[in-house]
RNA sequence: GCGCCCGUAGUGAAAUGGAUAUCACGACAGCCUCCGAAGCUGUAAGUGCAGGUUCGAUUCCUGCCGGGCGCACCA
């Protein structure tokens, strides 16, 4: 919470300062880390920004900020940096009583009081329930679980769904296919090949042979639907709703849709078929025309979609949020375009694109496909490489990043994979405690002391300190960014500056029980922020490895 | 052909337009009578190419080269 205080009481500070120096503060009064030679904790960039508008020497603002800055009690001091930055060094106490506030209450830090009370809806995974699930689901998956932990984290009102498409000639044909290898048939043109499929089929009860097609559609919807769920929840992902595409036929809410539509005047005939006319908008995302109602009277996909969104907006949802994969970005104009002739507005609905993720074994490229049946599964590869490495690999990329994944090293990778680091301080410091226990430094009748910022004042012992607070700004990138991937690399940098400072610093010391019983204290914060910031991506903080 | 994404050290990645571009793996040289060596310390190695905007560009714009994905009255 310190930064956004800081924050805060530095803008109520720099404004009449500003309004003296003729030039507006940047909007968001941007607060950066300064290079380690300035010896500096925190640097504001503002006197650059400002420079031009107000029309004098960027440092010669920066020296005027700086003096308009002292007195703050939270900073020992602020100085001009050249060419224009003003350097912030926070004071021990300050710092020391934040970390305290963490370890009071870890599952708390990060919460943002002032932060929009919206509803917020993030689709995820989505797979059709015609195969397993496969890898590629996984990223996804991690995607936005993450998000969804860490804006409820902020404070924020976030759910998450699975939209299931169990409607259509997708499901029509998974049930012809079943039919098909029941029988010890072929499956249909443009049915499902895979093992999976004869599989399935198989594992019926003698009851089954007398099963009609549209029977086994939905006995095999349900049965994939089933490993779904089991494999998310291994996983560690849990949706609020798994919502089905037939929900909306039942409600007639496709009629209900395009009846919006046409009263909005967005519809028109050609051809036979029904017309979305998005394309000659002003602003329009889309550059054709869609079809909603084919020539042959049938819907498309296209509609039910617009239908599925409209739903989730009537119940509340403020903003929707999209999770698809790169394959699928050629939707996101039309789509856009939908939603804004349903007349929400455009920033109410965002996708976020992840690029796929390539399989190799070896030099080998694995192709993926349900209908032929070569795929990976999810399940195989959590199971090989364990769940934490999996979730945290796929974490700590931005989505836009492109992403080899090659089997054969994947269990090879998993014990270099950096979560281990990251857990290991974990289970470190919870050895240390153990230890400070037996020593009697620590105990269920010896508390952690209060903050004192006398001491924690090495190097080491402030970095971990001023790392610490920025722990609530990362997960607020997070949010801004729609991405989990800067809460991972927080993480990894967080471990990274454990281990100097437990090299360096003797922690259980029964002669200097005060330093000792400081340092636990310090040990108590990392420890609370790495597991948080681990439980935030789906990844265990285990007490012993 | 058009559109979206990516090109950062040997490899994989990070960096709201900020100062000397971080991190891990790998390589090389060291460190366990001491709270966990799944660790630490040190060394070598990097922004695809060419322009532009800017006080300042890995980041924004244009062109080129290389790679991935997509361009249905399919779902």
């Amino acid at each position: 919470m310190i930064l956004a205080e800081l924050r805060e009481s530095l803008g109520a500070r720099a404004r009449d300062w500003a309004k003296a120096a003729g030039a507006p503060l940047p909007a968001d009064l941007p607060i950066t880390v300064p290079p380690p030679k300035m010896q500096a904790d925190l640097c504001l960039p503002w006197p650059l920004a400002m420079a031009k508008a107000a029309r004098k020497p960027p440092l010669e603002l920066a020296e005027s900020l700086a003096r308009s800055l002292t007195g703050l009690i939270v900073l020992e001091d602020a100085r001009p940096s050249p060419p224009g930055f003003v350097n912030l060094r926070l004071s021990n106490s300050a710092l020391c009583a934040n970390l305290k506030a963490v370890t009071l209450s870890p599952q708390d830090y990060g919460r943002d009081k002032g932060g929009p009370a919206r509803q917020v809806l993030i689709e995820f995974v989505s797979a059709n329930p015609t195969g397993p699930l496969h890898l590629a689901s996984g990223r996804g998956a991690t995607l936005g679980d993450c998000l969804v932990r860490i804006l409820r984290r902020l404070g924020r009102q976030a759910s998450s769904e699975y939209y299931v498409n169990d409607a259509g000639n997708q499901v029509e044909r998974l049930g012809l296919s079943l039919h098909a290898r029941r029988h010890g048939q072929e499956p249909p043109e443009k049915g499902y090949q895979g093992q999976y499929v004869t599989d399935l089929a198989r594992s019926f009860p003698a009851e089954a042979d007398s099963w009609t097609p549209q029977r086994w559609q939905q006995e095999g919807i349900k049965a994939l639907l089933a490993t779904h769920r089991e494999d998310m929840d291994s996983f560690g992902v849990s949706f609020d709703r798994w919502f089905r595409e037939s929900e909306l036929h039942v409600k007639d809410e496709l009629k209900s849709t395009l009846r919006l539509l046409q009263d909005r005047g967005m519809v028109y005939e050609k051809e036979g078929a029904v017309w979305l006319g998005t394309s000659g908008a002003a602003e329009s995302e889309d550059d054709k025309d869609r079809v909603l109602i084919k020539a042959g009277g049938t819907a498309t996909y296209f509609l039910a979609d617009i239908a599925y969104h409209e739903d989730k907006f009537s119940r509340g949802f403020a903003q929707c949020i999209d999770i698809w994969g790169a394959d699928h970005h050629g939707y996101v104009p039309r789509m856009k375009a939908a939603i804004a002739a349903l007349g929400h507005p455009p920033e109410s609905f965002q996708v976020i694109i992840h690029q796929l993720i390539h399989l190799f074994r070896g030099q080998e490229a694995v192709k993926m496909s349900k209908r032929t049946g070569e795929f990976v599964r999810l399940r195989e590869v959590v199971e090989e490489v364990g769940r934490d490495a999996c979730r945290f690999f796929f974490a700590l990329r931005t989505p836009d990043s492109h992403l080899n994944f090659d089997l054969e090293l994947a269990k090879k990778q998993s014990s270099e994979n950096p979560v281990y680091y990251c857990q290991y301080v974990h289970a470190r410091i919870c050895s240390i405690f153990r230890e400070a226990e037996k020593q009697g430094l620590f105990g269920p009748d010896l508390p952690l002391p209060g903050p004192n910022g006398s001491f924690l004042t090495s190097p080491e012992e402030r970095a971990l300190l001023l790392k610490i607070a920025w722990f609530p700004e990362v997960l607020k990138d997070c949010e801004k960014l729609l991405s989990p991937h800067p809460l991972a690399n927080y993480i990894l940098e967080l471990a990274g500056l454990y281990h100097p400072f437990y090299e360096k610093c003797r922690v259980v010391d029964p002669q200097q029980p005060q330093v000792s019983r400081a340092r636990l204290l310090l040990c108590a914060g990392v420890r609370d922020v790495i597991a948080q910031g681990l439980g935030l991506l789906g990844v265990s903080a285990p007490e012993q490895m």
